[in-house]
DNA sequence: CCTCCGAGTTGAAGCGTTTCGACAACATTA
DNA sequence: TAATGTTGTCGAAACGCTTCAACTCGGAGG
């Protein structure tokens, strides 16, 4: 291996100038710094990782932490990743991949070592084992997802309950009065999830303001299941024209239940989704993204912000953006 | 921090003892040992990685090369990560995510800086140029895929032409005499992508051992060219009663072209499917999957092994799995 | 009884950086 | 001219760990 040891002695100089050529911490005569610059490509110097981590307590590395259960879906955790690795290289920085199933034990040692400087963590729920941790290590974390209590963390999250309202916002403005909202399975509600719920809430609330009638329930991801709770919202709400999704897979079986149940898409119920772009585009839903890209970037923007003792808000909130398809139509006033 | 030498304090001992409890290189009394495990678990104690990977020249960590190009499968991608994962922590490695876009230029920083120990490299092509660079480096690596030279090499990977063997071999034992394949489109065959060759030349020397007429074209991946492609495979040779999808994009059209010409699967064409196995699942086709999880245990074990100073072949080759499904059914033998 | 040996422990020398204080050499000010 | 900065460079001391050579101390072997 080549060390800066190599180097100064092959441009004629001391280390410490090569360290400082380097990193610009001091002024250097432009006659050494070319000669240095030349020695360190004619040697093909690259400064030990170690070393430098060991010298300046800095790694240069942040850990992002993935979730792997069953149930999220893989192109979008892909594309958030994406998005985070090139920007961490954007600031000179490495990714670690440490996997959720390592658990809060992971990051302990992960952290314990100094392997990284920082997290950042996705898929963060309202009462999550991990949180107490990251609050006591030493190094910064930026949380993907809204824990319960939020002080002294930095969250970024979509404004779920925007998208929620977002949804009835257009649906009235077609015209519908009587909105449909099919959830997550009730597991997701009863571990405390917060985008679940908060997706709910601000449904319920934007119907409210709006004056529309508005049925919830929950649906499990076989057909069956959603084909009856189909069924009970519109016994529930015989008038209901339109539908908000928030359910990654029943989405498949929705266009299917309804018509089952003698209702066509868009021209007698209206869907909204929430989900993923590349679904929605699939099946021509008009939809409200997740915006896995923005998300990693904002985050892994944040996280180095913290890394270079800048404060951060405890939570930024992306606004969700609606893109129109063929699932939902203008509607004809009625009589 | 904590370090080696308040632990070594604490325990009443040298630091050259509570290196030795932990890497267990000496012969240590039970003790001092549980004396010093105490101290270390009392006082919070975890190596300082950086330090460590200085002193032995060994950073504990591996880099995971990954492709993000349009048009790789990212669940694939994802399920081949977290088995690589898995794997690396038995063996109390890490990961360093590296992404594709970073090029040769990347590897060889992140080889450079000591950062990591070695390569475990996705998507590697018949002509990649991070060949040259894998054999320079220091690092030992596994490719995933095949370059045209494997001397001197580690690469696992799918046995492709064994896959097409084995999908004309599903389909004669069913009965089927007239088989058509449908490739990828015709630009993946033109840069030189090894897996889709070597499938298309494992179709047909099975078809030809097995006196199968055969026929083969690329698709593209839009719904117009697909059924061109179908349209033309049936115009050359009439008498095809099965047909051979190793395209994941277009494969959600082939059903349809082929209704579209009068055909129904499986009745009057069989239809099997290269492809990952959930996608087969949701279309309910016979399939040969891509054993992602496999792949993924198997390449990281290999670079253990070779970081361990174990020699490995230059190729190891997965058997193809059929799993039979809906789209392919035993043939009627016709008078 | 002396020697030799092995088990257990230690001190110190690295590993390759960064960074601080010191020091020339020269320019500026009083 | 003497005092005072400034600029560019250097030597040496960390950083926290591993590991080698050396040492001590019982016990076994002659």
């Amino acid at each position: 291996m080549v060390t800066i040891a190599d180097v100064a002695r092959h441009a004629g100089v001391a280390p410490s100038t090569v360290s400082y050529v380097l990193t610009g911490k001091r002024s250097i005569s432009p006659q050494t710094r070319t000669k240095v610059r030349e020695s360190i490509r004619l040697l093909g110097y690259h400064p030990h990782a170690g070393a430098r981590a060991l010298a300046t307590s800095r790694a240069n590395v942040v850990a992002l932490v993935l979730p792997l259960r069953h149930g999220v879906h893989l192109p979008v955790v892909m594309r958030f990743v994406t998005a985070a690795v090139t920007t961490a290289r954007r600031h000179d920085m490495d990714v670690l991949l440490v996997t959720a199933d390592q658990g809060a034990q992971g990051l302990r040692r992960v952290a314990g070592s100094a392997q990284v400087d920082g997290f950042l963590v996705m898929d963060v729920e309202l009462d999550d084992d991990r949180v107490p941790l990251l609050r006591q290590i030493a190094q910064p974390s930026v949380l993907i997802g809204r824990p319960a209590a939020v002080k002294g963390l930095t969250c970024v999250d979509l404004d779920f309950e925007a998208a929620g309202a977002r949804c009835v916002d257009h649906l009235a403005d077609l015209g519908h009065r009587y909105i449909g909202f099919l959830g997550a399975p009730s597991v997701v509600y009863q571990r405390n999830t917060g985008y679940a719920q908060r997706t709910m809430a601000g449904f319920g609330a934007a119907a409210m303001r709006r004056g529309i009638a508005s049925t919830a329930l929950p649906a499990e991801d076989d057909y069956e299941s959603v084909l009856a709770s189909v069924r009970s919202l519109l016994r529930t709400q015989p008038a209901m024209t339109a539908l908000v999704v928030h359910n990654e897979a029943a989405l498949g079986w929705v266009a299917g239940s309804l018509r089952a149940l003698g209702r066509r898409v868009p021209d007698d119920v209206a869907v909204v989704a929430i989900c993923p772009d590349e679904l929605a585009e699939q099946m021509q839903l008009t939809s409200v993204q997740l915006p896995a890209e923005e998300l990693g970037r904002q985050a892994m923007e944040l996280l180095v912000a913290r890394l270079n003792g800048h404060p951060a808000a405890p939570v930024t909130l992306l606004p969700p953006k609606l893109s129109g398809r063929a699932s939902t139509a203008p509607r004809l006033r009625r009589a």
